[in-house]
DNA sequence: ACTACGGTTGAATCCTGAA
DNA sequence: GTTCAGGATTCAACCGTAG
């Protein structure tokens, strides 16, 4: 079962039944801008609210949506950890944020600052739930993805390593966020329904053509 | 110039003159046992949650003590990060979370989490300071101190290496929490000046033996 | 005129991985 | 080796407007 929605999800993620998603994988929009004039690819420009304000709303409807005893990742860099933290932790457990380490750096402060290497993920649990396999470190090495048809698009394997540690065959991912489709790809590549809402029309043709596919 | 102080750093950090400090570099207390209380319950109040009632006052101090266009890091947990980000960013300005990588993992959570494999560094500017030499990523990779005198005991050479990043010959560091006094003995080894406090008394004279005899 | 402030624009510059 | 491209960017200069 592949269900993809084009809108806001704040909207959509209302037609979704209380306690029917196993698990939540997304990479949430940080607000930040991300037309540069030096990338050579250009991508359509992705509206940036920086102030956050629908996290708590956010965070509650998710929190609804979820069946018990179930664990869940939110991509976030270090520059808004703390607002998606505290936003998580009024109804989810907080168990970890892990570290993925990318192969390459990125620009920032090239003078006054280290350089940007890694993205976080917050790693939740709405109750318990125990690990598939063996109990492995919080810092993920994955090379990232070339040729992105998104800007802030995730390796594909990552997000399969992701999914299989924390949830069952059958069971359904969703994510709010749903960009390039690439939590889509990984989920039906291991068998996992799938629940998908994009509001950029253009990138929700670009998921459900990959998804298809995949 | 070594200066080592017996007491309360919320009381002996006064008597620092303004402006006087070139570098603060420290592992606060994170107050992990008042967590794991709190945590039973859900909607918790923000009010008496935890020991880090300090927080505020403590960077407030900070600022004051140090000069203009400095740089300075604060270990932190990600249990925390979000209570000493948000302190700190009243006054400095975050320019970084450096994840120091450890060679082991710690215990935690076995069968519903991944495993504990690094910790985390706030990394501030007051002012703008400049990188010595190239810049690097802001992951880490230092091995555990063995045999350590103090549970939280950072490597040597990783202290030396944040120091020598962002302080030059001569100048002063500054550690309100130090412990076995590591901070110390990487400050004397670089030719720098260090004031350092601890209200253990155990640990203030095993840092006063260890920075003498570095 | 003279800052002061806010928003916008464009230049800078470095490490890593892939070719 | 050697070259080359690119990266959730930051900083500073530059205007336009307001006081």
């Amino acid at each position: 079962m592949i269900n993809l929605m084009l809108g806001d999800c704040l909207e959509r993620m209302k037609e979704i039944r209380d306690g029917s998603v196993d698990m939540i994988l997304t990479d949430p929009p940080y607000g930040m801008s991300f037309q540069s004039n030096h990338r050579k690819t250009k991508h359509s420009k992705i509206k940036g609210d920086s102030n956050l304000y629908w996290l708590d709303d956010w965070c509650s409807e998710l929190y609804r949506v979820s069946a018990d005893n179930t664990a869940h990742y939110v991509f976030c860099s270090f520059h808004h950890v703390d607002k998606f933290k505290q936003a998580l932790e009024r109804l989810f457990k907080i168990k970890n944020v892990l570290i993925w380490e990318k192969n390459n750096t990125s620009m920032g402060d090239l003078k006054g600052d280290f350089a940007p290497k890694y993205e976080m993920i917050i790693f939740i649990h709405k109750g318990r739930r125990l690990i598939n396999g063996k109990r492995d470190p919080n810092i993920l090495k994955f090379s990232k993805t070339k040729n992105e048809l998104h800007p802030t698009q995730k390796p594909v394997d990552l997000l399969q390593y992701l999914i299989g540690k924390f949830s069952d065959s059958g069971q359904l991912i969703f994510d709010p966020f749903m960009g390039s489709g690439t939590t889509g790809v990984a989920a039906k590549n291991l068998n996992r329904k799938f629940i998908g809402i994009e509001m950029d029309k253009g990138y929700f043709e670009i998921a459900k053509n990959r998804i298809e596919s995949a």
